[in-house]
DNA sequence: CCCCGATGTATCGTCCCGATACATCGACCG
DNA sequence: CGGTCGATGTATCGGGACGATACATCGGGG
């Protein structure tokens, strides 16, 4: 249920151009936070998913040859395999960035992935994607407030400090959220599937660096 | 390897008190930030591998009794389990708390557990702890700065709001941690002094006192 | 009396990750 | 010309983590 979020963005990635697995890998690290890059052990699994479900296709050379028993150990031919997204592809795809449900921002790394594909999401979409995921992370917030307060005496000075520092994280999350609703709901940005740049909307770009 | 987080944190609570599985977790909740409870899917098996590896006991009841054959769909008699840490376990823990190396902070979950028994720790090597860590914090954070940088033009409005606020995460994370850092020196706390692990005989184990 | 929520133990299928191996290619260098 | 080095590229394996699910006991309240 919670893996769909590597096909998710399989989909999206490829929704934009067809790509070998090395490339999504590098596009996927971008995507997917910066942080927290995937390996190969997931990748292809994940592919090789998509591809039985027929959701992608590859240009893979006929390998169901049948290879004749004096075979040495000829590891197999390892050729470049480009990955291009089909039209059940798409259709799942359109699916998912549809939802608005809790399926959408109760886990962080699908609301990362929704975040990611957002220019392909309605802006009603958006905007109820967005305050799911804060009251979601004001409730972990709550949570972790009143857990924190509750062991105040109990737990050593590291401890505390730890997760002091998480709350700080959570607290600043839901702040960072607040601020692209507002944004969202001053500009909705572009509709889907605009993937230009400028001309309309009000360039609130705050360039800034720390 | 990196899968010595989830036992490096059951050692650590044995060794205050012994416990069922159940209380188990939820003390590892608090330990391991607060955020991110471990599953039992995941808390007996590494029990398992515990016991298996003699670093701990548990008061089970014989269970390798025949049971007569009649036993009806008596899926097996389940009581309560409260496991201790042995003489072993104490020994590996000692050893796992007083690891100054990469292995100690280059995995954030690891760093975490140690910070939470940081009171078993020696002075001197909380602040390698605290000084490595924020090394490989500061890492990141130049790699996803750069990576920011470049890919500047390229993403959407929403993929640069994620990579700014991971950015910004990271950013206090490496303050937080100087803080911690500048703390420790001012005030070593208390704790275990330097390492004497070249004296075969540390004189005598002051017993924690919470 | 019965059900409910807290306490408690345990496994299964599926996924993910780190490590590892294999393979091709362009570039730079002696 | 040969070597090898780093980037590109595909793939698998073992083991651990997780969500879901089942089973089980017990105190208290309707």
């Amino acid at each position: 249920m919670g893996g769909d979020v590597l096909e998710f963005a399989i989909l999206g990635l490829l929704q934009q151009a067809p790509m070998h697995g090395y490339e999504l890998r590098k596009r996927l690290a971008e995507v997917l936070g910066g942080l927290r890059s995937i390996s190969y052990g997931s990748l292809y699994p994940a592919l090789k998913r998509l591809h039985a479900a027929g959701l992608v296709t590859t240009d893979e050379p006929d390998r169901g040859a049948p290879l004749p028993a004096d075979a040495p150990p000829l590891t197999g031919r390892r050729g470049k395999v480009v990955y291009t997204i089909t039209a059940e592809g798409k259709e799942r795809f359109a699916e998912l960035v549809s939802q608005a449900g809790p399926e959408a921002y109760d886990d962080g790394r699908l609301f990362g992935v929704h975040l990611a594909f957002f220019r392909h999401t309605a802006a009603d979409v958006r905007l109820r994607i967005l305050e799911g995921r804060r009251r979601t992370v004001e409730r972990q917030r709550d949570g972790l407030r009143s857990s924190l307060a509750r062991t105040r005496e109990r737990l050593d000075r590291y401890t505390l400090e730890l997760q002091r520092h998480g709350l700080d994280s959570v607290d600043r999350e839901v702040r960072w959220l607040s601020e692209l609703i507002d944004s969202e709901r001053r500009s909705p940005g572009p509709g889907q599937d605009a993937a230009d740049r400028g001309g309309s909307g009000p360039p609130d770009h705050a360039p800034e660096q720390d």
